[in-house]
DNA sequence: TTTGCAATTGAACAAGCGAATAATAAACCC
DNA sequence: GGGTTTATTATTCGCTTGTTCAATTGCAAA
């Protein structure tokens, strides 16, 4: 007699956790919150609902440790793209700027992601955490990079300047993904080098250029 | 016999559009898009259920004609701001930077309504229309404002500065919803208009110290 | 091989959803 | 005032949701 094959397969801890954040963020992306029901992420990570409150307890906690997982995601993302640039301050901030406004950071399903989870940040306050720990620690990496241009600072001081320059990524990275018809390629790029160029009062564009020919 | 209290008042077609969809509005910002169900919208207006596909057809159709309405509101508002201010072309654009990026346009309530808005774009193309022109609009206003400024337009051109300047103020703004304790009142605006003078090349902050004096 | 444990299943549950529809009553016309 | 219209209500339907829990079964230790 044969040996049946196996109903299931029986994964470490982690290895279910990680799929089942893998799938809910794959189903906020594709169809936004409201289509990532529990049976859906189950059905995506190839297991049964009841295996979320086994492992999340609750829906929501799922929910709030995809997030937590993406955004962490994104952050060591940026921190290998300012690492992995040969050259000086201005090229590594340069390509940093240049890199949040290309694919595949610009991204519509990106933004839907982001969008599906922002608008749970309201009533949570345990989401608005997460969230402020992530942009503060976004921040304080573009905020390195500038203090490490040669020139002499700007008059609003260097917090000012990081948090301009964050802000026209954060504002350009909206637009291209909400619009992606509206933009040329690499020209939101161009533009958000451009702009963080004359916000640091530092010919930015000039040293990109040459950087890339 | 004294004559029983009406059960209910037939309002005209507009005011009962209206009071409806200023429940989902209110209701959207309140608890989300997810808390906007019709039996809480039509509690919110004052009347049942069913009327709300009397009027609108769907539920869906109710959210598309909310969000169109805000969106109209936003922009009226705009052009209010930059139609009010008395001076040059410098003030002009300084006050209506300033006013994009203080209360009350800066308002965590405004951000939740308009996140639980966008992530609903995602698959709806018609809202994706709303949004689209609803920010080709804003645009052309601000790119009306910076060809109005007294100097030699900078070298990437006019659409790429007003793109630049809707981008920062875009970033700024949700930086500010997001995070309200973050910064000090009156910092997001200084910055902002520190930043759009530096993408412009123009002494913007100048003017307006002077003109808030 | 046998035994014990817990990871996983699968069916069922109550609650809430949007939608549909017949009955009701307010307002308008003559 | 009586008759007509239709805005509005009240009730119901079918469906999906998140959650629950006893039964099952893969897997490792003994």
């Amino acid at each position: 007699m044969p040996t049946a094959a196996p109903k299931f397969s029986r994964l470490s801890e982690d290895a279910r956790r990680e799929a089942l954040i893998r799938a809910m963020l794959d189903l906020v992306a594709l169809h936004g919150v409201a289509g990532a029901t529990v049976r859906a992420v189950a059905a995506g990570a190839g297991v049964t609902p009841g295996l979320i409150r086994h492992y999340f307890g609750s829906k929501e906690a799922l929910i709030r440790a995809a997030y937590a997982r993406l955004m962490a995601g994104m952050t060591e993302d940026n921190r290998r793209i300012s690492e992995a640039v040969e050259g000086g301050a201005e090229v590594r901030l340069a390509a940093f700027v240049a890199a949040s406004l290309c694919p595949p950071v610009v991204d519509p399903q990106a933004m839907g992601l982001w969008a599906g989870f922002l608008h749970r940040m309201q009533g949570d306050g345990e989401m608005r955490a997460v969230h402020e720990a992530q942009y503060l620690a976004y921040r304080d990496l573009l905020q390195d990079l500038i203090a490490a241009l040669p020139r002499t600072p700007g008059a609003g001081g260097l917090r000012a300047e990081a948090i301009a320059c964050n802000g026209i990524i954060d504002g350009l990275w909206l637009e291209g993904c909400a619009l992606p018809e509206a933009f040329a390629p690499g020209e939101l790029a161009e533009i958000g080098v451009r702009s963080v160029g004359g916000i640091l009062g530092f010919d930015l564009i000039h040293h990109w250029r040459r950087d890339r020919a």
